[in-house]
DNA sequence: GATTTTAATGTAAGCGCTTACACTTTAATT
DNA sequence: AATTAAAGTGTAAGCGCTTACATTAAAATC
């Protein structure tokens, strides 16, 4: 049987009251007293109910985290920040990940009605407008992260420019035809990610050609899969004439194209998208997302909101970097 | 302000206990009223509050999971599995990440205590005896996920069996000098993969080496990172006589290792440890570890214990698999 | 139509805590 | 030693729910 306060107070020979402060550290407890009572609740396994201790101040000191895919590490940078800002407020760190199999929108409003936490962060989480104004009227403290609204605080990333880079960066290069090998075309960053690839396109003066968007056939989560790169890099193989480079949407589809490259021992140059980790080790030219500092600073302003509910709405958009390496080079001879 | 279920009793006429029933499908409310008052709840936004719900009814309908590296596909795939299995039951999945900083027996046993859920995995989590004697004392259901105890059920992995296949298949391919790419030696996984390595050593009459066990110098999660299998590549890089072969402790690390290896234009054949994704895309030859049945029948085995608290311990071990790729061959022409 | 049975709803206690306020003890001041 | 201030502790209300039990309304039975 659990212990209550209730056990311990009787077994210290005190009121109730007397261990609810110990255990909130609040100062006026007589050293004695507070020893104790810490002693009888060690030897009788007790700790303060969450549940309780939530209903009853009205607190939680806990920070709830939404996340559809927990698989990557964008996903594990992210909560590397979010979790060094965290360590120097009082606040605790809870995950709820959103299942791909069900309605996502329907999960996360339900999660965040029931009164989790004060403050929640939605990662990666790309609704409508229509659905954030959904959101938006439980008037609950959120932050977006990776994703941007006029409704709440965010703290996104600029894939239109990222992509206009990369693009623009294969262009100064001397290539003309530009195949992107896409992901599941109604995501909002994959949407921007073909804006800026569109906007360097246009200001080079090359004209788009639709049929180099190319997309695989797996759509598991969105398409950002090594094997829905793979898929797609095996049509862009396919095609006539051949691109002679490729913009990538992501590290991970990156990895699946770079081995359909291999075993059709075809190489063009790819540059991709994010800086996973795993980029530099395979030698993937890469748009550098900051995603440590997305979370960190995506914390930071959750908290802020929460010490003043008052305050304006504020998006802070991350800015992309190139990070070159041999991928996005034309080779002369071909390895397998 | 946040609506309570008096607001919403008094705007539909009924008592608190009416609303209560409707949102715990309780089937005896008529139809009318049933409408009525999920009609008000979503008007004002209501939803009951998960505190006072665990409170009163003294049931969480909650699994915890606790895990320290959620950035790898180990732990997506263990994750895809646990929610399999919650998929089928009442039970929703919340996950308190272990951080690296602190404590972590302090962290888990903190959490425990807190009554967030009914039931716990602990997923590659490794604590000595006395630390799980411990946890032992407070009673609490709670599954190892990827550890080993007589004290807890346990969905675990024959760690040492998948070593010595992986040794004895680079033996069986006639190479005699095998190195090790190895990780924090004090981590049970490494002692048990160690340990299996060197039976495969005996049983073949090959002597042990010390100096083939190789570590990289960055420590960061217990060395299980593609820098440290990067540094600890170079070194064997270095080694002489060059071993004929690696047997490295994990795919993460592998990736380090195929980089340095393609740096110093040498190639040893490799053979790895986890089956990630990436694996399969990089070419590597490796263990196979069930990641996904194991998160699977780790949950199925926690909640029978909820229903049965008083069932025999039980642990369970899967098996090994080796997947032999391109990465374990001896090559002729070395490639870039 | 009166009586029994069943369905629907209400009343109130209690889940394990926090915390305002009251009270008692101890220390500081005169 | 009497008075005041400060520190330590206790009492009790209440957080937002669930649920056993009581009550009332509706349906079924005679």
């Amino acid at each position: 049987m659990a212990k209550t306060i209730y056990d311990i107070a009787k077994a210290a020979g005190v009121s109730i009251a007397t261990v609810s402060r110990v255990f909130n550290q609040a100062e006026n407890v007589k050293e004695d007293t507070r020893e104790k009572v810490l002693k009888i609740a060690e030897e009788m396994g007790y700790h303060p109910h969450v549940y309780a201790q939530g209903l009853a101040s009205k607190k939680k000191n806990r920070i709830l985290m939404l996340a559809p895919v927990m698989s990557n590490y964008f996903f594990t940078e992210v909560l590397r920040g979010i979790q060094d800002s965290l360590a120097e407020e009082q606040f605790e760190l809870n995950i709820v990940n959103i299942g791909q199999k069900k309605n996502a929108f329907k999960q996360v409003s339900e999660t965040l009605k029931k009164h989790w936490a004060e403050g929640y962060l939605l990662v990666s989480l790309h609704f409508s407008e229509k659905e954030l104004e959904a959101l938006k009227r439980y008037n609950i403290p959120l932050c977006l992260v990776d994703d941007f609204s006029n409704l709440f605080d965010s703290v996104s990333f600029n894939n239109e420019e990222g992509a206009y880079m990369a693009t623009n960066y294969l262009i100064s290069k001397g290539f003309k035809r530009i195949a992107v090998l896409s992901a599941d075309a109604s995501s909002i960053p994959i949407r921007d990610r073909i804006k800026g690839y569109k906007r360097a396109l246009s200001e080079n003066e090359i004209s788009f050609d639709e049929n180099l968007i190319v997309t695989g056939d797996n759509m598991e989560r969105d398409g950002f899969t090594e094997l829905s790169g793979y898929q797609a890099m095996v049509k862009i193989l396919k095609l006539s004439p051949k691109p002679d480079a490729v913009f990538c949407t992501s590290d991970t589809k990156a990895v699946g194209a770079k081995k359909a490259m291999e075993e059709y021992n075809i190489h063009i140059p790819i540059i991709s998208f994010d800086n996973l980790t795993i980029a530099e080790y395979i030698g993937l030219s890469t748009v550098n997302q900051p995603m440590y500092d997305m979370g960190f600073r995506a914390t930071n302003k959750l908290i802020q909101r929460l010490h003043n509910p008052d305050l304006r709405i504020s998006n802070e958009v991350h800015h992309p970097e190139l990070v070159i390496r041999s991928s996005s080079e034309k080779l002369n001879e071909v390895t397998s």
